[in-house]
DNA sequence: GAGTGGTCTAGACCACGCG
DNA sequence: GCGTGGTCTAGACCACTCA
């Protein structure tokens, strides 16, 4: 039972009913509502806590997630600096180098579950830390969710992009799959990132899933892992 | 107090009154043994499940956790064959190139949480898919624990290391962090892999944990991408 | 059919946030 | 001081496993 509790919360969540860092409703509302104990309510909760769809907090309520929030901003973000952490090195400085309106080709439109040749957006951009750029991004979103996104929107929108999404276009991410390899990247790859062709550089393609798991963003990034490397946290 | 409940079973896992595989009480007798109700003991144990370390299994019991089993076999290793998926690929073919009784390194000491110079075993080993080698291990491990361990011993045993460890040396990895960096190899490991030396390989350097974050192992290993990729799912 | 984990309930009290 | 989530309890019944 409490799992269907969970699927009539999620077909809130993804119908709009509570957006992206509002309250819903509390477990005692939610329970009158669906006519169960707030028990149930509570492990329905709770698995959607557990997944990172919603957020509990004490004496405040439940909160729908979102990248917004200082302390999960960037949480699809694995690299990390060799010395340091994370915070303290502060968001990236980004330079948006293209952002424009294309046709997907055949194995872009396979990742994003549409046709070949329909609408997607696509965009490249750098992101630099402390000045020495180290990661290279090709962005493709599916044309229809995202129509009208522009390189200014992308520019101008301080914190994560992640977190734009959500505010202007009502798509928020849920969770992603990557795949990740080393290569050499070609002569256009290493003088945007300012190293030697040679250079090893970590490839990182990221399929990013909405509600439902649908595909909603691809992105192939190259990361320069002289400086930094790839966090991961096995369990 | 479901936390301490919780520290208790740890203990008791630690100490090993329950080994790797086997059954662990059932939730009314651990509630009789610490005097609480079984609902207390339910939430002490979900959470130990959700950690991995604890298996439950409807109608037969509780299970303490381990490497051996095959669901859960290779947990650590997020290698994936770029087609079909790992379970029809079947485990790697083994080859031990070293195994002997050192000094660590200050490096290596750090890492193990060991002095400069203290015993360890170091190993190096091949791991080959379809008979291509993919993946060239360096394995440290404290030499207080491992006392004893040979070559012999890690080419013999079928099945993951992980569960050699806790059969032989009573040493259960829990959970792991990994630094994965893009590198080219030198000539050694390139030959090693059968890679040109100029090839980009994925450097991950685990450190392994046992109960209680006491770090036990550290691997450098490097990985061949280009019929495999390392797989993360973000959540 | 006995024993295990899995679910649901209802009620009580606690800890926290905030007006 | 009220409302929120967090915890603990006790009892009931279900689903699964295995002798």
């Amino acid at each position: 039972m409490y799992q269907q509790i969970k699927g009539l919360i999620l077909h809130s969540l993804q119908h709009g009913e509570w957006k992206p860092g509002e309250v819903i409703p509390s477990e005692m509302d939610l329970a009158a509502r669906f006519r169960v104990s707030q028990g149930t309510v509570r492990k329905a909760i709770d698995e959607l806590a557990a997944d990172n769809l919603l957020m509990r907090r004490q004496g405040k309520g439940t909160f729908v997630a979102t990248h917004a929030e200082r302390q999960v901003q960037y949480r699809f973000l694995k690299l990390m600096p060799d010395v340091g952490d994370a915070r303290e090195e502060g968001p990236a400085q980004r330079t948006i180098l293209e952002c424009k309106r294309s046709r997907a080709p055949v194995e872009i439109a396979r990742a994003l579950q549409l046709r070949t040749g329909d609408p997607v957006i696509q965009a490249r951009r750098i992101l630099s830390f402390a000045g020495v750029p180290t990661i290279l991004e090709d962005i493709w979103l599916p044309g229809q969710a995202f129509k009208g996104l522009t390189a200014e929107q992308m520019a101008e929108y301080q914190g994560p992009t992640y977190a734009m999404f959500e505010l202007d276009y009502g798509v928020r991410m849920v969770r992603a799959e990557e795949k990740i390899r080393a290569i050499a990247p070609d002569e256009e790859q290493a003088n945007l990132l300012l190293v030697p062709v040679g250079t090893p550089l970590l490839s990182v393609e990221r399929l990013a899933y909405t509600y439902n798991d649908v595909p909603m963003e691809l992105r192939r990034a190259l990361y320069r892992t002289d400086t930094h490397h790839y966090h991961n946290s096995l369990s």
